[in-house]
DNA sequence: TATTTTGCGCAACTTAGTTGCATTTAATAT
DNA sequence: ATATTAAATGCAACTAAGTTGCGCAAAATA
């Protein structure tokens, strides 16, 4: 049931203290109702036409979940932005899983990023990211 | 001497038996003095307006470097591609290093990404991409 | 020097995201 | 319930980075 989703929604917005508004109980609804990484283009398909939301307004709906943390941006070389709620991964760092013919983006929750050798000598790391490419259990 | 680059860049082209162009020496020299990854419009700067490359040109140029493994084509999240030689870094995988203040791309030869946990069942993996982000030395 | 690819330049297009500004609306105060 | 006001939205126009099609130029080879 989508309706609990919303609602879901509607509290946490609530919970920011910033304003409930009908975009961004319908988009975050909409990521909550999601298991994978998506992209505005697909939020913009699934709004579908009679609950259409500017693209503009889209973006920054986007953008402002990000902030308030309620949802985090996956980077991904296709040049599009990706959006998961935080509910199910939580705030801390994450792989990512991007299958080559889907193109779907997964949030690897519990698998960690690291590396086999320091870094340069002067150089100060503040965040890893890390991206696993291949195929899907879906497409493999 | 940025001469030998070009003489070097030339030298690298025939051997890949495709055709010896302005275009190909002038771009694969200026990779070739180059100690990181830079973008297409770097390398538009570099050449400057005398050897000016048409920037269609220079993208099938550096598409055409990437796939004859010249050099690789780095991704970083700000949209732009960015290429570095492979003669530095060889063939192998390897991290990279974005700065978050002067937004250089550091190509991290003998740093290689692992990951703390396997991938959910059903998954396969191909590649590996793991970008540290924080402050070069530089910048720190 | 002529022929044959292969690569180049131009113009027009696409995709994804951004900016400025006027209008609307959620929250709140009366 | 109505007015007020700060925040959010919609629209139009813009930007940055990369792509496509096609005629023309120039390397390689004969
Ligand atoms: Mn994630
Ligand atoms: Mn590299
Ligand atoms: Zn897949
Ligand atoms: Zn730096």
């Amino acid at each position: 049931m989508l309706t609990n989703f919303y609602e879901q929604a509607e509290e946490m917005i609530r919970h920011t203290g910033d304003r409930i508004t009908r975009g961004r109980v319908l988009v975050l609804g909409i990521l909550l109702a999601e298991k994978k990484a998506i992209s505005h283009h697909e939020i913009e398909e699934k709004l579908g036409d009679d609950s259409a939301i500017n693209r503009v307004t889209l973006y920054r709906i986007l953008e402002w979940l990000n902030k308030k943390d309620l949802a985090h941006k996956v980077i991904s070389g296709d040049r599009k932005w990706r959006f998961r709620t935080n509910i199910y991964t939580g705030l801390h760092q994450h792989a990512h899983f991007k299958c080559s013919i889907c193109a779907a983006v997964t949030c690897l929750s519990d698998v960690k990023a690291k590396y086999s050798s320091p870094l340069p000598p002067g150089y100060q790391s503040h965040e890893v990211e890390l991206t696993v490419k291949g195929l899907c259990a879906e497409c493999a």
